[in-house]
DNA sequence: GCCAACGTTGGC
DNA sequence: GCCAACGTTGGC
């Protein structure tokens, strides 16, 4: 089991959204770098820090589980869609989702600014100037750091696969 | 294949 | 709202 950092604009797409969805499919990603984690790395029972950007404050506010692995993006198809690409063919995606699943909110969020000063996680993706990647690959002891700051216990998590 | 111009991200 | 840092595009 693997773990990562997805990022959203609460205005766009909050935590809240997902818990009142309950699931969501992670589209509009336009990154190369991300679509081939998206499509290639990150897979079902893998958890997920849900990170709130260009929020204030910045920081990881909650926890999602992978329920579905890397499939075709059906907004790339959309020319309603803000994220239309007409270069892509259906025949030969160019952009993958994956779909996840609410798991929990963290009782205290953990601001970019704890992860920054934290002497366990500032090596995090996230807290790095200038990296922009909206899905990011995180370590296992990271992980289990921020739940911890967060108010949660990882074994709470970690086993059950919530299905 | 270079690289200038442009667009986007996202903290501050 | 600013702007640094990146990523992408497209002319050549």
């Amino acid at each position: 089991m693997r773990y990562w950092l997805f990022k959203s604009e609460p205005d766009a797409y909050s935590v809240d959204d997902l818990a009142e969805d309950g699931t969501a499919g992670w589209d509009g990603v336009r990154n190369y770098q991300a679509r081939n984690l998206l499509r290639d790395e990150i897979q079902p029972g893998d958890l997920v820090l849900f990170y709130h950007s260009n929020a204030k404050p910045p920081g990881v506010v909650g926890v999602a589980e992978v329920v579905r692995g890397g499939h075709p993006d059906p907004t790339q198809f959309d020319p309603a869609s803000p994220g239309y690409d007409p270069k892509s063919r259906p025949e030969a995606p160019r952009w993958y989702q994956v779909e996840i699943a609410f798991r929990a909110r963290l009782p205290q969020m953990v601001t970019l600014q704890q992860i920054k000063e934290d002497p366990e996680l500032r090596e995090m993706m996230v807290a790095r100037r200038g990296v922009r990647l909206s899905v990011q690959p995180v370590e296992r002891a990271h992980f289990e750091r921020v739940l911890r700051l967060g108010g949660l216990s990882p074994e709470a998590l970690g086993g059950g696969t919530g299905r």
